[in-house]
DNA sequence: TATGAATGAGTCTTCATTCAT
DNA sequence: CATGAATGAAGACTCATTCAT
C-alpha cells in the first residue's frame, strides 16, 4: 500500500528523506497546513520513540512535544498504531531500501562493498539520529515493536539472496572464508548501528565519539582485525 | 541457576553487590517456600522483561505467568521499581562483575584477552539467555531502566581503565593501532551481544545459528578481518 | 453559591487566594461546560468531604455523587492533592480571610467584636454548611488533612496578632482579665462550630436547635462572662 | 453485653481506667501473656487512631508499632470492626460512665455542678490524652466511626434527663435562664475537649497551655456567665 | 501463640480513544 | 482544523482477611 508512494521515491538520487511530495494520502487530513503539522508529529514521534522507546511514549507527550492536544494526534493518525505504521512506511522503510541498494550494487568488490555498507550505515545514522536507538531497541529485541510490523511488510527474502551471495563470494576466494555468512549483516550492523545507538548518552561529559571516528574505527577491524 | 556461573566470590569483592545468602532478606519474605517463589517470580520477570522490553511487562503479566495473583507479586517486592533494583543486584550486576574479571586478567595476553572475552560473553549468555536482549534493550538505549540503575551503582572508572589499558596495549604494538580504543568494548558487545538478542526469533523456521558459530565468527573476524 | 458571603474584596487583598474569574486556570479543562462541572464536582466533594470525613472519601465516590465516572475527576484536578488544594483555596481559605476580617475591625469595641465574630462564624456555617464538619475533622485534629496545608499557605503570625489584641484589651479593662487570650479564639470556636458540626444529625428526630438558637445562647453565655 | 463488665468497673472510686481486672473475654485469646500484649494492642490503636483519625490508621500500622506481625492483631481481634468495639467497651465508655456521675451527683448546685463537670472533664483527657482528639474527630462529627457505635450501644435518654434537670434548673432561677439547655452539655464540650484536642500541636514551638489552664479559663468564663 | 504466604476487593491514576462543537 | 469533555480499560499499589503450619 505504501510502497508504491516510497519505492520509488526512495530510488531517487537525492537521498532517504521522502518529505511526502505531491501524493495525497487517503486519509482525512490534507490541507497544505495540516500535511506539514502531519509532518512535523511524525518527526517529534520519531525522536521521541527514539530516546524514550516506542511503549513509553505516549500519544499525549508527543502532542504535548509538538504543542497541539492529544486529540489532534488522533485527527492526524486514527489510531497510535497507524502512526507506528505511518511512521515506517514514510520513515523507516525507506531508509532500509536505500541501504539494500548499496549492497546489492553487482559492480563493485566484496570487501568494497562491505566498507561502503558500513560508511553508508554510518551517514544514513548521521542524517536520521533517531534510527539508531529505534533499530535497537525496537527491530532487533524479540518484542520489539518495529520488528513484527517490519516483518510483515517485507520479507526475509531480500536476506536470503544477501547471504547467498556473501557465500559466493566466499567461495570466490574475495572474503574470510571463516566468517558465518548468515552473521555477516549482524555484524556489520553490530559494529556501526549498535555504537550509535549509545553515543548520546556516551558523549556527555566524556569526548564525543564522531561518526568519521567510528567509521575508520570499523572499516580498520574489518579490513585487519585487532592484531596489530 | 544462574549463581554457579558467576556467583564465585565476585559478588563479595565488590561494593553494593548482594550480600544474600546469610542475613535474610530485610524485607517480610523469608520462609523456605516463599524465598523459591520469590526466586521463581525474579526468573520469570527476567524473561518476560527480556521478550517484551521492561515497560511493557505489567506485574499482572508476571504474576499470570508465575501462576499467583498480582498481590502475590507486591508481597515480595513492595514495589515495581524494588523488584527491578532486586533484578539488578541478584542477577544483573553479578554478570558484569564475572565479565569484568574476564577482562582484567593482567596474565594474558592482549589478543588472547579479547577473545577470551567474547568467548566468555557467549557462554554467560548462553547461560543466561535473557542477558542479551535485556543488555541490548535497557542497557544501551538512551532511556532504558537498566542503565540509570547501573550507573548508580557502578560508576564509570571501570570503562575509563580498560580504555587506558587498551591504549597502552597499541603503544605496544601488540594491537591494531588504527582501532580507536573507546570504541573496542562497543565492538566485542557490538558483534557478540548484538546477535545473539536477535537469535532467539531467527532461530524459528530458520537454520538456527548456534553460539559456537557466533564465537568462531566473531573470533574468526577479529583476528583476520574480512579479508581472505 | 458562597462567594457572595465571602468575596467583596477579600481573596484580592491577600497573598495565595485563588486569582480565578478572568485569567484561564493553568490546568486543561477551560470551556463553560466544564467550568460548571468542575464548581460541582467542588461542591460534591466538599459536601462528602464534611459528611465521612477527607481520608474516608473515594474519588470513585465524588464521581458517583456527581453522575461521572472517576477518570472525570481525575480530568478536572490531575490528583486527589490538587482537588484538596483547590478546595482550599477556593472555598475554604475565603472563608477564613472573611473571618479574619471581623476581628480585625479597629473600631467597635471589644465585647461587640467577639459577639459580632461569633455571629459571623454561625451564618457562616448557615451558609455554608460542610464548614463545621470540616473544621472540627480536619482542622482542628492532629492529623488533620487541612490543617497541614492551611499552616503552609497561612502563617500563624495572625493568630499571634490576634492574642496580643485581647491580652491589650485585657489590660485595658475592657475584657475579663482572668480569661487566657490564647484561648479566647479557641473558646469561640468550640462554643459554635463545635455544636454546628453535630447539628445536623441531632436535629435529626428531636426538635433542631436553630442558628438563631445557637447564637442567642452563646452570646448569653459570653455577655455575662466575657464582661469585666 | 458489655456493660455488665464495664459498668461496675466504672463505679469503683480507682478511676476511669478499667484495666481489665479478671474477666475472661468469651473471645480467643486468655493466656496471661495474651491478656497483656491484647491490652497494649488496644493502648497503642487507641494512641494512632487518636492522631492520625480511625480511618487512616491501618491495622498494619497498629501491628508494627507494637512490634508484632498484622495477623497477630486479627489473632486478638477478629476483624477491624471488633477492635473498634472492644475499644469502646472497654476505654471509652467507661469515661462516659465516669463523667456521666459527676453531673448527676444530686447533692450540689447547679453552677458547682457545672464547674466540676468541667474540672472532671479536663482532668479525664489529661489521664488519657487520645479521649479529646478521638471525640472531637469520631464522635461530633457526623460520619464519626464511634458516634454510630456509641449510639447503637447507649441511647439518648440520657441526654434527655440532663436537659431536662438543666431546665428544672433555670426555672428554679439558680442558672441564666437565657442559655438554651440542650446546648448546654455542647458548650461545656465544645468549651474544654475542643482546645484539648488541638493543643498537642498548638502547643509545639508555643509556650504549651496547661491543663489548670485551660480549666481556670473555662471557669473564668463560665463563673460569670451561668450565674443567674 | 504466632507468623508467613496468599488473595480479593478496592483506590488512585494514566491513557488511548470518541464525539459534539 | 481543532479542541474540550468524557470515558473504558488497564495498571500499580494497599489493605483487611484467611489459613496452614
Amino acid at each position: 500500500m505504501a510502497n508504491d508512494v516510497l519505492d520509488p521515491g526512495a530510488g531517487a538520487s537525492e537521498g532517504p528523506a521522502p518529505q511526502k511530495k505531491p501524493g495525497r494520502r487517503p486519509g482525512r487530513p490534507s490541507g497544505a497546513h495540516g500535511e506539514q503539522a502531519r509532518a512535523q508529529l511524525l518527526d517529534i514521534a520519531l525522536e521521541l520513540f527514539a530516546r524514550q522507546g516506542i511503549g513509553e511514549t505516549t500519544l499525549g507527550a508527543i502532542a504535548r512535544e509538538a504543542g497541539v492536544t492529544p486529540a489532534m494526534v488522533h485527527y492526524y493518525f486514527k489510531t497510535r498504531d497507524q502512526l507506528l505504521d505511518m511512521l515506517i512506511d514514510e520513515r523507516f522503510a525507506p531508509l532500509r531500501v536505500e541501504l539494500a541498494r548499496v549492497f546489492n550494487d553487482p559492480e563493485s568488490e566484496p570487501v568494497d562493498t562491505l566498507r561502503a555498507f558500513v560508511e553508508t550505515l554510518v551517514v544514513t545514522v548521521e542524517k536520521n539520529p533517531w534510527f539508531a536507538a529505534l533499530w535497537v531497541r525496537e527491530m532487533v529485541s524479540e518484542g520489539g515493536l518495529l520488528r513484527q510490523r517490519m516483518a510483515e511488510r517485507f520479507g526475509d527474502e531480500h536476506k536470503e539472496r544477501a547471504i547467498e551471495r556473501i557465500a559466493g563470494w566466499q567461495k570466490e576466494g574475495k572474503l574470510n572464508p571463516a566468517l558465518e555468512p548468515s552473521l555477516v549483516f549482524a555484524s556489520l550492523f553490530g559494529l556501526t548501528v549498535f555504537p550509535l545507538a549509545t553515543s548520546r548518552w556516551r558523549a556527555v561529559g566524556d569526548r564525543a565519539v564522531t561518526s568519521e571516528q567510528l567509521a575508520r574505527h570499523v572499516v580498520a577491524l574489518l579490513m585487519n582485525g585487532i592484531q596489530p
